[in-house]
DNA sequence: GCGACAG
DNA sequence: ATCTTGTCGC
């Protein structure tokens, strides 16, 4: 893939702030009518220490959405270029990504992010922010709460609950708690770009095989962490074999 | 002012 | 995110 560089990424955080709001209103909420043929998963890792001092690396999925199979990985480093700021995730993680997808052959029809997506202060969490970058459709899939209130979703795997923003009047639905494994801590599932909360829901439940995280996010992860596409499509054949 | 706070 | 071993429960 070829994703648009041109991006301002060297700003304060009021700037930061600012961009968001500009930013935001370029976010579609409305999913496509079909079925994607190839889903991704991203996923960032940053070395400890103080920021200016660290690398971040991002590792790019690709997978066949009806069987899951791994056909592509991309990876890509960088010095980290932005603290971690509650809010400002994305300023963090995305110039890593943007390095990783252009190295990308295929191009995905659908992407799941770690963090949120519209379940976000500015209603632009790094879901969002990446799908607009790259204009492709993306969903928020974070493991822990950012803002809003929910009830806890009900066991089996499959139940879910609201996500509500109770800071606006009136108050508003800003995706879903997902429970995507029994007796498990829920997932966090909110839009990102061209998307809306009920898609999410399905794409991520259709992604996950038993895990708490969907099969893309988990694989992401691992290849964040050194795994290789060889070790992954090894994985998916044995695997592929007991079902 | 105080508490909360994706990764 | 990262630092880190064993351990409890399905």
């Amino acid at each position: 893939m070829k994703p648009n560089l041109e991006h301002p990424w060297d700003l304060t955080p009021q700037q930061a702030r600012a961009l968001q709001n500009k930013l935001r209103k370029r976010v579609v909420l409305r999913p496509a009518s079909r079925l994607p043929k190839l889903v991704a998963g991203v996923d960032v890792s940053v070395s400890r220490g103080p920021w200016r001092e660290a690398t971040s690396r991002a590792a790019v999925v690709v997978f066949d959405y009806e069987t899951l199979e791994p056909l592509e990985v991309a990876t890509a480093e960088m010095p980290s270029p932005f603290p971690y700021v509650p809010g400002l995730l994305s300023f963090r993680e995305v110039p890593v990504l943007l390095l990783a997808f252009a190295k990308l052959v295929h191009k995905p029809d659908l992407v799941l992010v770690d963090g949120q997506g519209y379940a976000h202060p500015r209603r632009l969490g790094l879901a969002s922010h990446l799908g607009i970058v790259l204009n492709l459709a993306t969903i928020g899939c974070a493991k822990t709460r950012f803002i809003g209130t929910h009830d806890e979703p009900a066991d089996p795997a499959g139940g879910y609950t609201d996500l509500v923003d109770l800071s606006v009047s009136p108050s508003e639905i800003i995706g879903a708690v997902v429970r995507t494994r029994d007796r498990v801590k829920p997932l966090y599932i909110s839009a990102g770009h061209r998307m809306d909360t009920p898609t999410a829901i399905d794409h991520v439940l259709h992604c996950c095989d038993g895990y708490r995280l969907p099969e893309p996010t988990r694989r992401a992860h691992q290849c964040a962490a050194g795994k290789t596409l060889d070790e992954l499509q090894r994985d998916w054949k044995r695997q592929s074999k007991r079902t």
